[in-house]
DNA sequence: GAAACGATTTGATCCAAATCATAATCCGTG
DNA sequence: CACGGATTATGATTTGGATCAAATCGTTTC
């Protein structure tokens, strides 16, 4: 063996890398462990096909061919399923950070709407790129499963919280849940704007808007947080733990 | 290159698939499409660590480490969580066909109770095994994906269940669910035996035990279902299927 | 800047499912 | 096979959240 085959397949990953979007976003978001600095360098350096979305636009719909995941980089998403009476059905919320479109690998084709409730930069990650890339980058590999065992479990988190939780209760953990996300990348984990309507909201818990609206007030009037319209203050996140009780 | 490089590569294949318990499991399960006919011979002539779990028994516990999947070959498993106030959630049903431990991947720690609720044969499946294996066989790689990609938007649909239809929806719902799983490994659609109990169903439908017995007997009187303590015969599937409405 | 529409709050009433209670029945085990 | 605990069925009552209703507040739009 010489030494031009491995510069070979070097220089191959790198181009492959710029089809794939560029990992730039991956690196900020889901992927970051287990890269080299050196394999870090390279991957920040890359500009890749980012894209923005503008509040109310669809990112994706149910039905429409799967060819691509999407890395959040900035604002927020809602993800939905419509049905045949016309109602909807909130199944998550999304930010910076976050990963789409992984639940669409199976059938090929995507199982719900990804709608922008702000508008927001997404970076477009062709799946067959990165599935071959993952071939031949074990780390990349093992992140993409952990992405998606992640996603598993907190959907089983959600489980729990639909068939266990009274209202009071889901609201708490929708807020603590909130917050340390928020938290998680950097921004304030006591006070946050919320993007969703009461109804978008109450559809994700499994509530009526009335029922949001009402539980909010009766918080407020508790001391546990302070509402604004869309601006939410945490003001007593132990409290708010407590009403949790034993539940996760 | 001369032609041992390729012989050698392929012993080693075998030699891993060995380590691997088999994929004679994966092969009658989840992962058939796309393996040459050849290579599903070989799958299948190999004999894998199986392993049979005793009614009661666990498979594997909340917080124990994680080192494989499991493939059920027979039998019926729960997944459930325990909190700290000792109720339980039941999170999951498994049968024949179906895989198990996919959510603790992320943690390397398992985050639920998996226990037989029949004598049960599974197939162990280590995953760091199963991970290098599929970095060398691109269609493992890719069922890999499908299946976690299945199990998140089968959860979606759970999600769906529990927020938003009413205890009749989802009885109906359940009932029409286990009827096609049955139904797709080659059992009777129309009647069969239900493993667990109407606390443990309830659990998972996020209702009560007494909701749950009285809208079985409800559909017996409407002539919808057969209840015989736990064999359940479908007399009407339509009539199943009205009741769910626009949902899903 | 007024009109029009959407989002939110709050009140009154209703209902589905939870809870409480009691049998009846099943099933595992000594 | 008889005992005892677990499971199921069913009735009576309570209640949390849905539904119906109306007023207020915001924010597009022309």
């Amino acid at each position: 063996m010489n030494m031009t085959e491995p510069i070979l397949k070097e220089r191959n990953i790198l181009n492959q890398l710029k089809v794939v979007c560029s990992l730039c976003s991956l690196r900020e978001l889901c992927l970051p462990i287990g890269f080299g600095p050196d394999e870090l360098q390279q991957l920040d350096a890359l500009t890749g096909s980012k894209r923005l979305v503008k509040r109310g636009e669809h990112l994706y719909r149910t039905g429409s061919e799967f060819t691509a995941i999407y890395a959040i980089r900035g604002g927020f998403f809602k993800t939905s399923v419509l049905h045949d009476d016309g109602r909807e059905h909130v199944t998550g919320f999304h930010m910076m950070g976050d990963i789409m479109g992984l639940d669409a690998i199976s059938t090929e084709a995507h199982v719900c709407d990804a709608v922008a409730l702000e508008t927001s930069e997404i970076c477009e990650i062709p799946f067959d790129k990165l599935s071959d890339l993952s071939m031949i980058m074990p780390v990349l590999h093992q992140n993409l499963h952990k992405i998606m065992s992640r996603e598993i479990a907190f959907d089983h988190e959600i489980m729990l919280m639909l068939g266990k939780m009274r209202a009071e209760e889901r609201l708490a953990a929708f807020l603590l849940n909130l917050s340390q996300r928020f938290s998680a990348r950097g921004y304030s984990a006591a006070s946050f704007q919320l993007r969703m309507t009461r109804e978008e909201l109450g559809s994700y818990l499994g509530l009526k808007l009335e029922t949001v609206s009402r539980i909010f007030s009766r918080f407020q009037e508790e001391g546990l947080i302070g509402v604004q319209k869309k601006l939410i203050e945490l003001k007593d996140t132990d409290g708010l733990k407590r009403l949790l009780g034993g539940l996760a």
